[in-house]
DNA sequence: CTACATGCAAATGCTTTGCAACCTA
DNA sequence: TAGGTTGCAAAGCATTTGCATGTAG
């Protein structure tokens, strides 16, 4: 089932990878290649879409599909819940636990085969929270 | 707090809901031009957006942002979980009671000010389920 | 050595927008 | 008639890809 992957470190690879473990603000691809840039001032930002790919699949890194158009990534691999900022787009932990009886109720109530489910908490941050209340 | 919204209820507008009315598949926009191209061949793809957009404020339509690129539409407005497949990217109601209690776990071990949650199911739908068994 | 990886730029896919003409209330 | 709405085309944004060159194992 596991397809082949490719194990390469490059210099590229492992810079992103450690740029990515040095933040817990769940990066989008964009904030990432920033970052990388710095060190690696010739890096393109195709690479890391293709690193951020190839880490991802390795299940070395986790890729985030939340709400909103981009895609952000989380250097922890392991399953757990996010909440977003609807005003800036934020994105942190939700310590909730995981809901693992969830799919026991849709069995018998879809056609579907289900595998699993994504949960995602809206909310708004600290600071469009307090922006919010000034603008009153 | 709800800005003004437009009433108008021209032809282009109308269509695009009955058309939406008549599906239960969850629609992208281009799979909802299409459909209303068959009555209004000279509608252009950029009034369909702006219509579904306007519906949905309007509160007539719902709005879905799933997994995936790309966006679909729900003739009920009203809030209710999905299952979306895997493999092709159908998308089907989730028959499940709605979790009110699920936010509640949250408060305290957050910083943000929590709105709501965004629940979706995934796995396969019985076509894409019946193309892999036959694949073996 | 060679298969995988890179940098670059162009291409893709979905969605939004500027604008002049048009139409609904 | 005024202001929302349309069709058209171009722009926007995030992401992917083709290709010649580079490099890790």
């Amino acid at each position: 089932m596991p397809e082949k992957i490719s194990r390469r470190m490059t210099l590229q690879r492992k810079t992103i990878l450690n740029i990515l473990r040095q933040t817990n603000s769940h990066p989008s691809a964009d904030e990432i290649y920033e970052s990388v840039r710095k060190q690696l001032p010739r890096i393109s930002l195709g690479t890391v879409y293709r690193n951020l790919e190839v880490l991802a699949n390795m299940g070395i890194i986790q890729k985030l599909e939340l709400g909103g158009t981009i895609k952000r990534f989380d250097w922890n691999p392991n399953k757990h819940y996010h909440i977003r900022c609807l005003c800036c787009g934020k994105v942190d932990n939700a310590p909730i636990a995981p809901l693992n009886k969830l799919e026991d109720e849709l069995y018998g109530a879809t056609v579907f085969s289900i595998i699993g489910h994504r949960l995602e908490f809206e909310g708004f941050c600290p600071d469009c929270t307090k922006r919010e209340a000034q603008k009153t």
